[in-house]
Parts: C-alpha cells; sequence; structure tokens
DNA sequence: CCAAATGGTATTTTT
DNA sequence: TACCATTTGG
C-alpha cells in the first residue's frame, strides 16, 4: 500500500532500488502515523519526540529494519547508541526478531560506553594509552584520587576524595580536559581540583587505564584531533540513532554531533519532559536546542499514548503544565474511561506503609471495584531510598511478598570487586590498583609498613607493584610471616597466569616443548577460565577467609563468589569476562514468584505497571529540598519531571499519598503536602477517605495531618502559611489534640518537638555559625529547625541548625 | 589483628 | 535515628 509513495519518491533511481523499495513491508503493519513518519524519514536530522508510553522503542527498532531492508545500510552501518545495556539488549532482540533472523549483525548497536570501549581500543595510542587499557569503575577511581590527595598532604576529612571524584566527573561529562576548565571553576575543591586532575589524568596514563568518563572524552578527544580518522568514520557510520536524547551530557553530545557531522543522518529520540538525569550531568538542553544544532530538523511527536487511562495522562499533564520551556507535547488516548488518580493523606509514614500494603492485598483480590490486579503488576515508586525501609518493614510483618530493585549492583559488592582484582591481577600483573586491593586480602601480615616498602621498591625500579613485590622479597626487605606469604602470594600469581595459557604444546613430532620457548603454541589451555577462577579463589585463601568469617553475612558473600565463577560461563576467557563486568554486567535475576515491585523513582524510568503507588509526596521530600537548594528553579522542574515520570508509570490505577508526620533523620517532622499534588488537575483525581477497613486505623480514617479532603480541597498554601506560624499556630493544635485522640503511630511525643524548637530558638538572626561543608557565615533568617545562613564561601544556603554549630570567631 | 567506639553525614545512579 | 568509615584500645 505505502509501497506506491515510496516508488513516487524513488522515481528514476536504479531498477534495483526501486524493486527493494518496492517489497512488501510487513513490518509497518501496526504503526501510527506519527511513529510511521518517524520510521520513513531516514535522511537527514530527525527528532522524535516520543511521549510516555507512545511506543518509541517500536519506532526506534521499525526504523533499523527500515533501513536494512530497503537497503539504504547495512547492520554495519548504524550507529545505535543506548545509555543502559537493557535497552541496547532489547532493540537488539526485536530488530532480530523483526527480520526473523538473529541480529548478531548490529555490531554498532551498544551504549554510549559500551561503543566507545571498542572504539578507543582501535585507537588508543592517539591518546597515550594501549590497547589493553584497563577500566576503572568508581570505586578504583576514587581510591587512587585518595592516594593522589594524601600524598599532596591534604585533609581528606575535609576535603574527601569522593569529592574531588564527583567534580571531575561533572568536568568530564562536560568534555573538558584539565587545559580547559574554565577559570570560573577553579576554587573547586579548595582550590586544588584541576591540579589534582591533571594529576590524576597523568596517572591515569601511567597505570594504563581509563574511568567511565574518559571513554567518552578520550573519543571526543581523538575525533577532534584527527579528521581523516573522523571522516573514515562518516563513511562507516551512515545512520546515527540515539535512544533517551534528553538524557545526554555535554561529551555525549559532541560525540554524537562529530560521528553525525558529516552526513548528518541522525535520528534522536526522547522526551525532554523525562529528562531527569540532570544532576549526573545530562543537559535538557541538547534536546531543546536539536533544531538549532541541526538545521532543517524533522520533528516528529509521538503522543499517542498506549499505556495509560485518560485521567492518568490528564493528571500527568496538568504537572507538567508547570514546566516552562518546554517543547510542548500533549499525550492522548484512544481508550476511555477508567479509574481517576487515587489520592489520599496519612498520619505518618507508617500508616501510609500500612494503608499501602492493605490496599495491595485489597486490590490483588479484586475487592476495591477493578479487576484483580496481581502483585508482578503492581509497584511502589518512591523519591529516596530510605523510603523504602517503611515499606520493607510492614511487608515484611504482613508477609506482603515484594522485591525491591536497583540498590547496589552485584558488582559493586565487596567479594566480587575483591576477586575480580584477583583475576585482573593475573590477565595483567601490571595492574596496581588490583594488587594494592588485595595484597592484604586475606590477612598476610603486611601492613601499611610492608606496603610501603613495596611502593618505594616499586618506584625506584620504575616497575609494577608485583615486580617490586618480587625484588622486595628476593632482596629479604620484607621479614618474617609477611615476608613468606609474600613470596607465595607473588608466585601464586605467576603460576595462575601461567595457567590462562597451554602449559605445553604438543608438537607433530610428539615431542614435548615448553611452550615459553615455541613461538605459536597450539591448542587451547589445560584448564578451563572457570576452573582457573575457582583455583585462584581458592589457592589465594580467599574463600577460606570468608568461610572463617562469623559475620551472618559471610555465607551469602560466598554464594556470590559462586555466581561469579557461573557467569564466567558465559566468556571465553577471563579477560572478555573483565570486560564486561566493568560495563554490562547488570542483575536484573527474575525470579517467577508474584512479587510487589518497591523502587526509586529513577530507576522506574522506562517500565509500566497496572498498579502504581506514588507515597510521600510532601515537601521537601518530593520534591526534594535539596534539589531545590542546590539547584533552585531548575532542580524544581526535574522533580516535576519525576512526578511526571511517576504518574506516567501507571497503566490503570495510580494513587498518590502523602503523612502529615515523618521522621526525618530521627526527628519527627511535620510535613506539608506536596506542591505538585496542588497541581493536579482536580477533575481527574479522586480523595479517598481511606476507611479500608481495617482494625484500628478505621475511625481515623484518614488521620492525619488535616485530611486529606481538607489539605487538597483547600489550597494548601494556608496549610503552610499555618506551618509557618510555628508549632503555636492552629494547624500544630489541631494536629495534637488529633493525636492525642488517636494514640496510635503519633509521632513519639511533642516534648520530641518541644526540645527542637528550644534547640532552633538557640539561634539569632545574624549570628555567626560554622558548618563543616559550607564553613563560616552568619543567619540570614529562621524557619522551623531550618536555617537560611549567608556562607562566605557558599552563598545563602538552607541548612538543618543541627549541623551548624555557633561560632565566635571573628572573621580573619 | 580484631572489636568497639567514635564521628560525620544524611537524594536520585548508569557505565 | 541509622549508617558508613575510620580510629582506638586491648
Amino acid at each position: 500500500m505505502s509501497s506506491f509513495d515510496e516508488m513516487d519518491a524513488f522515481e528514476g533511481a536504479s531498477l534495483s532500488s526501486r524493486a527493494m523499495a518496492a517489497r512488501p513491508k510487513p513490518y509497518m503493519d501496526g504503526l501510527n502515523d506519527a511513529q510511521r513518519e518517524a520510521v520513513e524519514c531516514l535522511d537527514g536530522p530527525v527528532l522524535m519526540l516520543a511521549g510516555a508510553g507512545t511506543g518509541k522503542t517500536k519506532a526506534l527498532t521499525t526504523r533499523i529494519v527500515h533501513l536494512l531492508s530497503t537497503g539504504r545500510a547495512r547492520t554495519n552501518e548504524i550507529l545505535a547508541v543506548t545509555f543502559t545495556n537493557k535497552a541496547a539488549r532489547e532493540m537488539k532482540e526485536r530488530v532480530g526478531g523483526m527480520l526473523g533472523q538473529p541480529a548478531e549483525g548490529m555490531p554498532w548497536l551498544g551504549t554510549f560506553h559500551s561503543i566507545c570501549v571498542k572504539l578507543l581500543r582501535r585507537h588508543a595510542e592517539l591518546v597515550g594509552l594501549k590497547t589493553n587499557f584497563t577500566i576503572l569503575d568508581t570505586d578504583d577511581q576514587i581510591r587512587l584520587l585518595k592516594q593522589l590527595v594524601q600524598a599532596a598532604g591534604v585533609d581528606d576529612k575535609r576535603w574527601p576524595a569522593r569529592m574531588l571524584a564527583n567534580i571531575i566527573d561533572d568536568w568530564k561529562n562536560r568534555a573538558l580536559v584539565p587545559g580547559k576548565v574554565p577559570a570560573g571553576d577553579a576554587t573547586a575543591y579548595n582550590g586544588r581540583g584541576i591540579d589534582f586532575y591533571a594529576q590524576y589524568q597523568t596517572r591515569l596514563r601511567e597505570l594504563n587505564a581509563v574511568d567511565f568518563g574518559d571513554l567518552l572524552l578520550h573519543m571526543v578527544t581523538i575525533f577532534q584531533d584527527n579528521p581523516d580518522l573522523l571522516a573514515q568514520y562518516h563513511r562507516w557510520f551512515r545512520y546515527v540513532m540515539v535512544d533517551e536524547y534528553q538524557d545526554t551530557n555535554i561529551a555525549q553530545y559532541l560525540w554524537l554531533r562529530l560521528l553525525a557531522g558529516g552526513h548528518k543522518n541522525i535520528c534522536c529520540v526522547g522526551d525532554d519532559d523525562q529528562s531527569i538525569y540532570g544532576w549526573r550531568g545530562a543537559e535538557v538542553g541538547n534536546i531543546l536546542r536539536f533544531e538549532k544544532d541541526f538545521p532543517g530538523a524533522k520533528v516528529v511527536r509521538l503522543e499517542q499514548n498506549y499505556r495509560s487511562t485518560e485521567h492518568i495522562l490528564s493528571a500527568a499533564s496538568g504537572v507538567i503544565r508547570g514546566n516552562e520551556g518546554r517543547l510542548g507535547k500533549e499525550l492522548w488516548t484512544a481508550a476511555e474511561g477508567g479509574e481517576k488518580v487515587r489520592l489520599i493523606g496519612h498520619w505518618d509514614g507508617e500508616e501510609e506503609a500500612r494503608w499501602v500494603g492493605e490496599e495491595i492485598d485489597a486490590m490483588q483480590r479484586g475487592t476495591r471495584g477493578m479487576r484483580p490486579i496481581g502483585l508482578n503488576e503492581m509497584a511502589i515508586l518512591v523519591r529516596a531510598s530510605h523510603q523504602m525501609r517503611a515499606f520493607e518493614d510492614r511487608f515484611l510483618t504482613i508477609g506482603m511478598p515484594y522485591r525491591v530493585i536497583g540498590g547496589p549492583r552485584f558488582y559493586e559488592r565487596l567479594e566480587i570487586r575483591d576477586a575480580m582484582a584477583y583475576f585482573r591481577l593475573v590477565v595483567s600483573p601490571e595492574d596496581d590498583l588490583a594488587f594494592e586491593r588485595i595484597v592484604n586480602t586475606p590477612k598476610r601480615g603486611l601492613g601499611d609498613k610492608a606496603q610501603q616498602t613495596i611502593q618505594t621498591v616499586a618506584r625506584a625500579n620504575g616497575v609494577s607493584l608485583v615486580e617490586g613485590a618480587a625484588i622486595a622479597v628476593r632482596d629479604g626487605m620484607i621479614k618474617g610471616k609477611g615476608g613468606s606469604a609474600l613470596r607465595k602470594l607473588v608466585e601464586d600469581l605467576a603460576r595462575w597466569r601461567k595457567m590462562t595459557q597451554p602449559a605445553r604444546v604438543v608438537v607433530e613430532n610428539d615431542e614435548v616443548l615448553d611452550n615459553e620457548a615455541v613461538e605459536l603454541p597450539l591448542g587451547e589451555p589445560d584448564i578451563s577460565h572457570m576452573e582457573l577462577a575457582e583455583i585462584i579463589l581458592d589457592e589465594s585463601g580467599y574463600t577460606t577467609m570468608w568461610q572463617n568469617d562469623k559475620n551472618p553475612d559471610s555465607p551469602g558473600r560466598l554464594e556470590n563468589l559462586k555466581e561469579l565463577v557461573k557467569a564466567l560461563e558465559n566468556f571465553e576467557n577471563l579477560q572478555g569476562f573483565l570486560e564486561h563486568v566493568s560495563l554490562v554486567m547488570d542483575n536484573d535475576k527474575q525470579d517467577a514468584e508474584e512479587k510487589v515491585s518497591i523502587m526509586t523513582l529513577h530507576a522506574a524510568k522506562g517500565l509500566e505497571f497496572p498498579a502504581v503507588f506514588l507515597p510521600g509526596w510532601e515537601d521537601g521530600l518530593f520534591p526534594s529540598q535539596r534539589s531545590m537548594d542546590e539547584s533552585g528553579l531548575k532542580g524544581l522542574e526535574e522533580e516535576r519531571r519525576l512526578a511526571y515520570v511517576g504518574i506516567t508509570r501507571a497503566e490503570e490505577v495510580c494513587t498518590i499519598s502523602f503523612a502529615g508526620n515523618r521522621r526525618v533523620f530521627g526527628q519527627w517532622q511535620s510535613q506539608l503536602p506536596s506542591r505538585f499534588i496542588d497541581e493536579l488537575p482536580e477533575e481527574h483525581v479522586e480523595v479517598l477517605t481511606g476507611s479500608g477497613g481495617y482494625g484500628a486505623s478505621a475511625q481515623s480514617a484518614y488521620g492525619g495531618f488535616g485530611d486529606a479532603a481538607d489539605s487538597y480541597g483547600r489550597s494548601s498554601i494556608e496549610e503552610r502559611m499555618s506551618k509557618a506560624d510555628g508549632y503555636n499556630s492552629p494547624g500544630w493544635k489541631r494536629l495534637q489534640s488529633r493525636s492525642s485522640q488517636r494514640g496510635l503511630s503519633q509521632p513519639k511525643e511533642s516534648r520530641h518537638q518541644t526540645i527542637d524548637v528550644t534547640a532552633v530558638s538557640s539561634f539569632t538572626l545574624g549570628e555567626r555559625v560554622f558548618h563543616q561543608k559550607f564553613g563560616y557565615g552568619a543567619i540570614v533568617g529562621i524557619e522551623g529547625d531550618k536555617l537560611e545562613v549567608d556562607f562566605e564561601k557558599a552563598g545563602i544556603k538552607k541548612v538543618v541548625s543541627r549541623f551548624v554549630t555557633a561560632s565566635d570567631d571573628v572573621p580573619f
């Protein structure tokens, strides 16, 4: 059908391409007009503005298939970039599925980082690296920085290495090499930031290592400095596609612009309304500027939503409308009816968790006037991970099965990183960071002094730490138990290393030769890399160390080690494994059990659930105070996008809730409903009056700080004002009487608050104070237990009073 | 070399 | 409050 248009467009083209274009395109079936437009628009810059749930992955994958089946490009000529491995995998699978053949042949479909590794391995020498460079993760990075900082005699208590790491990451995200850091940033890290950055980069080069940021930064540098090489890639990658464009940082943006610079065949997919990673360097500006960056760009909007009910979409739209400078997009759905967004207020966080538990149970059984919804189809999305605790506690006591998504990753665990350090050292003995990590793990009696000696010897001889250790042992510089343990370690490492290669090669005449004397070793190593891994962990004493450890979590660690060895199965050798572990290992092991998911709003991006709970919608928590303090309106808008993301995760039921009281840092605080609640369009919201028919709370139904109806119906500005009056305000009185009436899960005692008030009142306006992080400043405002302080260095900040101490120091 | 005490801190997280 | 990392003291 559509092939007629195609033929038209191709008139004058070669017979073969006309015939190609005229082939039926079953893969186009089921696309809506916008999607089809995005798929068919192959040449020149295209911005696909894809709202939540509008089928962007479908459009994107179909576009790839279209490129391939029209013969516009071959698989290796398409560069398709995603942020996560999960997204890359999904696209590979879908493209493969549509083509009806293995998608093996999409070598350049991957994450920014994995693609950059591939490229950088080819051109490493252009930035002074060897092709077998190692990739450091955040942990290594910080340890390295800490060494530099301490060596420079800087107090790493006051100036933590982690802070420096963040600063450097930030520069790398902005594609700034040490020489290009703007003068305005010179004060960073007590004025030594740039200096340490330069030192760090030098050290990385010495170690033949890169961090995550370098992967992109180096490639940008290489492309900028080598136009011929870049031109080669222009010819190679004829079509460029990017997913989640709103999440790109400046380095990624430059990288893309360089790569697409020739033909301009770049298709960026994204949604400015879902940009929630500004805090880690993402620039919404990239997507907002697209049409300027790529003049003549075609903009396609995907606005038909296939995920949520109309009420949910309208509620989400209502909230996001509060943001300025959007590209503009209105989601709609063909589906009618459905539940309104449900809103409920609770007395405190515990009651909120209890209510959600009951509600989940009711919904699961279908006693809420809706279809029964399985636990797998429900999710609780929180702003900050500490909010999960209340739910976990509650679910544990009522036996509600749940799973927490996100959290620490498998390969970030201590034992996994230790094990990998051993592997790294076996694969590349010059990996000093790995050596440092495991010299004394398990304990070998090699304390600071012994390690100093090794360092000195290695430096004096200009060799790696392993070799330095070997020399130190040989010369008897390390005595006693430590010395013999170190000798064993050095010998073991050499021995294990030999095992990675065939020890002996059988030559034609049946003569057995030592491998090292032979130029071309044939055949396989004598043992598999999995066996080798086990040998390493066993013989090093690492496994034993955990077996003897009586901590309750050590059995778990041993399990993880087993899992690690099992994971090796999928790789050809240790080297290949190590590469993947640093870039690719996501472990969302899916278990079959029906469970409610608990995760952060950030982790929920890209997911969808029939029923979604959004608890903790309280000002300060969500939107997060810190975000607003640090980034002002920009921060607030990002929080609002987070709200948008949260609501649009829901397909059928979306329940928003807040609590009037919550423990914050161990102190009870009264909370005000989130300002985002007031932004929900009333006609799409149903205010629940609680009364779940559950025991004690029945009479207090929607107890809490102001009835849900109250705080919603009335402008909660009023509520805020009464809060601002302090604890003697009518609002507080009402709260108190209510709490005595309830007796259940109220804030521990109002005395706590009283104490607080006293503490707060010990500060006076104009008083000079000291803050660990921000230094000295003067109080310019007092609000509850929060102080507004004008810091000499850091400017005006809102801080919690207990982080501040009175200071009688006189400036200078 | 280990356990206990101390102190500082307090989003969001992928690669 | 609760967690972490580091330091201290035995």
